[in-house]
DNA sequence: TGTACATCAGTGAACGCGCGTTCACTGATGTAC
DNA sequence: TGTACATCAGTGAACGCGCGTTCACTGATGTAC
């Protein structure tokens, strides 16, 4: 499908009307939410009949699941590549926090680029939705890009807490991640730190309080790395 | 409206009712989400036609506000009585990070009691929504209730980061409260913090992961107060 | 290069549905004398 | 205590709307000989 090479145009015909269809959804939900997106309403922005798109998406849920999948996919790349980027210039990793320093900043940059991609993922679930396997996937590559950020770590801060203890017996969900321990917490504190002040910020609780939000999320970062 | 003392046999027929409806309404955004709430499906439910329910709400708007300003009033009344029982056996407050370890364990307890009334406030926002005034002066209250916790705290941790300086000057959401920077930024990490673990959970993200949200909530909170 | 055929994008009509909301009404409950 | 009237909860019909989705169709595009 991605295969662009040997596409005929009327496999490139549709691919480019499938992504077209998606702007199209983006724009709808930034502006009804996700929960609203209406087939019918993005035919008819597209200047096309409603049964059209019948053609290249087989029901609302495909649609819905794609843009999942999509936003999953756009966040795993964006800090895949950061990452990397960090991996070249090592010297400067200890200390940036083993390169968790610019994972934060992507994050709150790729959210803030556009709330309602973050939100479609983090936000308030959609009842009922039950999203397929390859997304689940997606999401652990993430969960494993954070523990290998934070495996990078110079020391753990305060080893042997509670929590540290249940994770020691709790790691199913690192999969076969050789982290100890004190960096499973941290991942899991950088992650939950990080959610907390941007889901926040983007919802708008923030919103008239006249502070700066992006400080809070330095803080937040600082005090993970540096207690 | 309250005053059931003088309230006529009608009056308390319609205080029952509309609190029957609400009943309902919370029931029904429990299993398909706030957006989809219908008013014909809770008269539906209630054994009564769709319009009957224009007695008690002048329409759908007016209902989903009014559970709103429970929410943060039944959220609000939580934390004022939590922080008053916290007040008589203050002998143990320094030891509890001023109360605000109690005040923290009543939010999650209030949450995961019941999910969608935490998400209604918290979670993604209704895209056009805006709440009328006396619901945003009930969540400065909670604010405030954050704040005076927090002032009881023994000493500041980390005091001088750039955020503590940013709020120095940036201070209007705290109202006359006489808290210092220090105590500004670290209710505002209790509220984030608070929300990330808790919003994470509620949204299911925890969910097949294997470990006890409830102790990385008490490891957060912990890291907190202890640093 | 031209013709015959198959593929497939897009249309318009139609389906049944549930929504919010209005309106004129019935019938029960409460009030005033 | 009984009668006359006002209040008001709830009904059923109706409005216009937009939704997801199906279906038989037209017409353009690509393929095979």
């Amino acid at each position: 499908m991605a295969d662009t090479g040997t596409a005929t145009p009327r496999e490139r015909y549709r691919a480019q009307i499938r992504a077209e269809i998606k702007e199209h959804a983006w724009q709808q939900i930034a502006t009804t939410g996700a929960s609203a997106l209406s087939l019918n309403a993005i035919a008819k922005q597209m200047g096309m009949s409603g049964p059209a798109l019948y053609r290249y998406y087989a029901n609302r849920d495909e649609l819905i699941t794609e843009l999942i999948r999509d936003a999953y996919r756009s966040l795993a790349d964006t800090l895949r590549s950061t990452a990397e980027k960090a991996a070249e210039k090592a010297a400067e990793k200890a200390a940036e926090g083993g390169g968790l320093t610019g994972l934060a900043h992507a994050v709150r940059g790729w959210a803030l680029r556009d709330p309602q991609r973050y939100l479609l993922i983090y936000g308030t679930p959609v009842p009922g939705y039950h999203a397929p396997d390859d997304i689940t996937a997606i999401s652990s590559q993430i969960m494993t890009l954070l523990l290998d950020a934070a495996s990078a770590v110079p020391e753990p801060r305060n080893p042997g807490t509670p929590l540290d203890h249940h994770l020691a017996a709790h790691r199913d969900w690192a999969g076969d991640h050789p982290a100890p321990p004190a960096v499973l917490h941290r991942a899991l504190s950088f992650w939950t730190r990080i959610h907390g002040v941007l889901s926040l910020e983007l919802a708008g609780h923030f919103a008239g309080m006249g502070f700066d939000p992006a400080l809070l999320f330095a803080a937040e970062l600082d005090d993970l790395l540096s207690p």
